[in-house]
DNA sequence: TGGCTATTTGGCAATATAGCCAATAATAAT
DNA sequence: ATTATTATTGGCTATATTGCCAAATAGCCA
């Protein structure tokens, strides 16, 4: 592998990993409904508010959301909408995997 | 959040998982063209062939690739071509964080 | 100002992940 | 049969991630 394949593999992995916990998914799935503030999304995850915010930090630094502050709220809203599209796939594969178990039985 | 949610974030995350490190991009990223064998892409990545196998077991588990025995080595193959989709996003993603950095400069 | 709410950050402990080596299993070839 | 090749698994250590609490920061309002 080169040096410079490397390094895109670790920034697209970057990304990925951003997407790559419940919490997140769920933060990701109410953000593609309508922007929520740190509060909101606390509440409905039923966490911590620094679990939360640290949740937003890596997938603000990945790149997938933005947000703006109104008042003392920080508003969360998805960046990226094209990454909406990778669960058609996912749950494809979740799909062929219960399948696939299905057969077994 | 509830129950029914969760375990399907749950799942979802875990395809995601599988996605999100450097070297199993990298074996993504060369399945995509033909299948390999453990040996080659070992060779590829120059790590250990258990380090290898190990990464490919995580892919395999989260449903993406396939494999055959043949003689005594065995091929893995991409099984979910869809996935491959997701990076046209990625690299959106990446793309649109070097702008907003270029503009800082 | 002082107090209140919203958020971020640092610190810490629990857990998960990664990668190497060694041991094991399965097939092939001599 | 014995030996060589290919791959998987278990065990171990190093590192990363997660999630809570506590402390710090920032804006709002009385």
């Amino acid at each position: 592998m080169e040096k410079a394949e490397l390094i895109r593999f670790k920034a697209q992995a970057q990304v990925m990993k951003a997407l790559s916990h419940p919490t997140r998914l769920f933060i990701l799935h109410e953000l593609a409904n309508e922007e929520k503030c740190v509060c909101e999304l606390t509440e409905m995850v039923g966490a911590d508010t620094s679990t939360i915010s640290k949740h937003l930090s890596i997938m603000k630094n990945a790149g997938i959301v933005d947000f703006e502050k109104r008042g003392t709220s920080i508003y969360y809203s998805l960046k990226m909408k094209c990454v909406l599209s990778f669960f058609t796939c996912v749950n494809e594969v979740l799909k062929k995997r219960v399948e696939s178990q299905m057969v077994l039985v």
